[in-house]
DNA sequence: TATGAATGAGAATTCATTCAT
DNA sequence: GATGAATGAATTCTCATTCAT
């Protein structure tokens, strides 16, 4: 009977893993995958190169799971809003906030996705990466034509150039977002929408 | 006009050298600096990888010049713009068009500087990244902050903030546009300014 | 027009390849595939381990050039024996004499053959391996069976006992034959030969 | 009786020792000692790799362990042939019946024995791989020329040539043998013997 | 101008082994 | 007796770069 997780007291360790991938997390983030060595993110983690395979397969391994648990996790927002039925513009504000909530909690992992995922896509083992690549423009881009439709969105844009637009300026936020700044994401989530929505330029 | 050594090589048909950069700025930002070897560069241009050091210095080298043919030909056009004298809405809106037909000239360079700029800045070499990019929020961030003041856009709005909105807004475009498509250049910057002037919102 | 092989005098270097490809054989035989490293190669080929790597896509495809040359000229000689419509003991003589040269010529091929041959077979890559046993075995079984069919060979022997008899003793031969020795190989075969047709005891 | 060492330890239940060492072989023999990780002989035997240490000092001590206790087995049997006093031709059938019984009972061991006792035999610690191999040729060597001398095998044939003949033919079964099935080890000898010593071609 | 061959400094990965618990 | 985590040395492979021709 190996493997019999102890009752309650022991640490029986998965969280060596977390601890390690969320290292690995930071690294890739701050320097690029390819540019990351694994001996920087053993380092980071105060052990020696070799021993990070004892807990993964390999370096892709590492970032593999590192998107994947973001991907669930965004994805878990995003259909409990989906499933909301809420209008158009409500649903909007939603995904947005839900997005910045995630930027909030997942910073490296969304930072990584940006710079990765388009050469990450066409391997076979990050195939969910367009997958929910895919899922997304549905969700945004339905919104949006929704919205379009329904009178609450503007009929006058090219629908895509504002999925484009929208989808761009939300995640590239990760990039410059530092969790614990003086905005938390609410915050920034509705200045973002009150700029996305009702424009920049004082209305006369 | 940083880096404009070669004082003692020979220099070869500038047009080969052009077309050298062409090539690599391509593939640069098709796969990303560090993933692109400079074997792949030779094979697309049709030669082979030692031969590219006729040419070049170093891989480096290359990228060098690429950024920073792109970044004094920006300039050139933005320094234009602000000494033309206009208001900080014109002044925006003639920022952005010049931003669109520089994605629109140099889309690989831009790609690549999006993608690299932030752990390049750190090398001496490039250190003009990082001075252009003060430059550049000193024009940006100016810009909004005096259009806030004289009444043209919000006041409500943390400036920093919009900052960030419209540069990423901007930029960001490097990743999807093509060349040669649907929408000119100028095209694409108007309905970009009209979404983020007047909001993507039905006003009531 | 690169790659115009120039007309006569120069030498391409296909060469080069072919005298590395003896030099790994060499020390592949010696030592066991897994055991050899690569640089142990590179340094008995007088250059450094990663120069390898310039004609060789791997240590595996190294191994793989090797085995099916080896290959090629051993079916080459079978195919030809095969063809020549001769009688079973006359066909198991030339099968004999023919291995006996192969094993002159290709020795350490023989020898990595035989070593690595059952382990290297699942994998797709050595697929080859797997289909050249099944034709030896088409072969010289058959040409046993046809044997005993028309009395030439003894009836009451196992033909696949006979036929592993016949396989591992010439096969293995490879790894003590030393070419350049006191015996040619028609010579070993001859004796071979001897000795399987007409048994080592005195005959009554 | 090589490296019967064990001075201080503890010594812990011989069964499991043995069990593990009989899987140790199995491995071995299947994918060849450099192949194997010490982590799948643990996986093997159901415990982790550490665990392993408890039982032996080291991986190559398995496979001493492994090879001496075959080889001990083995010269008993053939000390007990040598012994008996026999004629050539009976001293020949004894050893090779012997020889198919050790394969039948040690054939990981045997095999290898035969793959590895090359590049072993050079190591101070498997000194009695090359002390065994000089007995086994001068049992062998011995037999065949004394028979030859007395009238009973064929004195035109090169004794060494027919050892290694003898030999090869023998251990190489222990590739293809598999111990219960069809052929008792008794009846593959006996019928290895009448080939070898009566040939396979029909007697005119 | 370009080629072919090589260098050498890493890179990721593997694996026998150790050891505190 | 066994586990989990780590070590550290070695291994295969990559790639920017050099240089004689």
């Amino acid at each position: 009977m190996p493997n019999s997780k102890k009752t309650t007291t022991e640490r029986p360790a998965p969280e060596r893993r977390g601890e390690l991938l969320a290292t690995a997390a930071e690294v890739f983030a701050a320097q690029g995958y390819n540019a990351t060595t694994v001996r920087r993110i053993a380092e980071e983690a105060g052990l020696l190169a070799g021993s990070l395979y004892y807990h993964f397969d390999s370096k892709e391994s590492m970032l593999d799971e590192i998107l994947s648990a973001f991907l669930d996790e965004l994805w878990a927002g995003y259909d409990a809003v989906l499933a909301a039925g809420l209008g158009p513009r409500e649903t909007l504000e939603a995904l947005v906030t839900e997005s910045f909530r995630e930027i909030d909690r997942h910073r490296p992992a969304v930072a990584i996705y940006q710079k990765e995922s388009p050469h990450l896509a066409g391997r076979p083992r990050f195939g969910y990466l367009a997958e929910s690549q895919r899922r997304f423009e549905e969700a945004w881009l339905g919104t949006i034509e929704r919205g379009a439709a329904e009178g609450a969105f503007r009929a006058d844009l090219d629908a895509r150039l504002t999925y484009r637009f929208l989808r761009d300026t939300v995640w590239v936020a990760a990039s410059w977002y530092r969790p614990g700044g003086q905005h938390a994401p609410e915050e920034i989530a509705r200045q973002y929408l009150s700029m996305v929505l009702d424009g920049i330029a004082v209305r006369e």
